[in-house]
DNA sequence: CCAACACATGCACAGCTTTGCAGGCTTGTG
DNA sequence: CACAAGCCTGCAAAGCTGTGCATGTGTTGG
């Protein structure tokens, strides 16, 4: 990752590269393996039908599958994709009930990511 | 002939249709527009590279696209491109000087964004 | 003017995502 | 038992995305 191909006699040359610019940049990127964590939990929300079907669950509680395909306006085949990507990355939980299956969100830093956000907060 | 089909009265009672949830899931989901413009800005921090690059940028101030590159270990070439990216959604902006430009995060609802996540902010 | 530097862009390709369809499985109901 | 509701899965088409390579543009230094 470090392409170490710097001599330290070049910091007396006039070089653009600004040393200090670089190592607070690299601070501010912190531990990749969490900056890596982050973009797969941004990437859940990255489309609108799933962040619909989030938000869905998330204000609805526990609730089944036929509800949230009416709620977002998606087909149920393709909420029921969308919900198979969020349970195995362990964003939500099914829990069965006869022959409907409600959805309740389980992981905490996405609740509060989509809390955190105002303009997704809507009133009630 | 049984009328099999469910007239709108019928389905109060008959389906399995929560519409208190129903209705709680589109208030939770809001305006679509809002939804949508979010979802683009979840996409743009939905790859590792692009949110090194931003933590780099929001955090090192003003930076130069070589020392970016630098930063994050990502080809010169991968950089520019995700900064055109960045760029053309409004996300960052560019000051030239001389033969140098240096990037600026201008999104306040990124900025936000990026540091709500306790996990991505770094002490320093 | 020439060369090195800093950055941007075009293009092509591999890889991933999304979507719809078709069918399958389980659980209630008559 | 037969059937329908609710939900899941497999599969293939279509689209989108990230990446590397080569090249182009503009600037500085000699």
């Amino acid at each position: 990752m470090a392409p170490m191909h710097l001599v330290p006699e070049d910091r007396a040359h006039r070089r653009a590269i600004d040393e200090h610019s670089v190592c607070e940049a690299i601070a501010g990127i912190g531990d990749p393996d969490t900056v890596r964590t982050w973009a797969e939990r941004f990437s859940l929300l990255a489309d609108p039908n799933r962040l619909s079907v989030l938000l869905a669950i998330h204000r609805a509680g526990p609730i089944a599958v036929t509800d949230l395909a009416l709620a977002t306006g998606v087909n149920e085949s393709a909420v029921s994709q969308i919900l198979r990507l969020l349970r195995v990355s362990g964003t939500v939980a099914a829990t069965k009930d006869g022959r409907v299956v409600r959805y309740r969100l389980v992981d905490h830093d996405t609740a509060t990511l989509l809390e955190s956000v105002p303009a997704l907060r809507q009133a009630g």
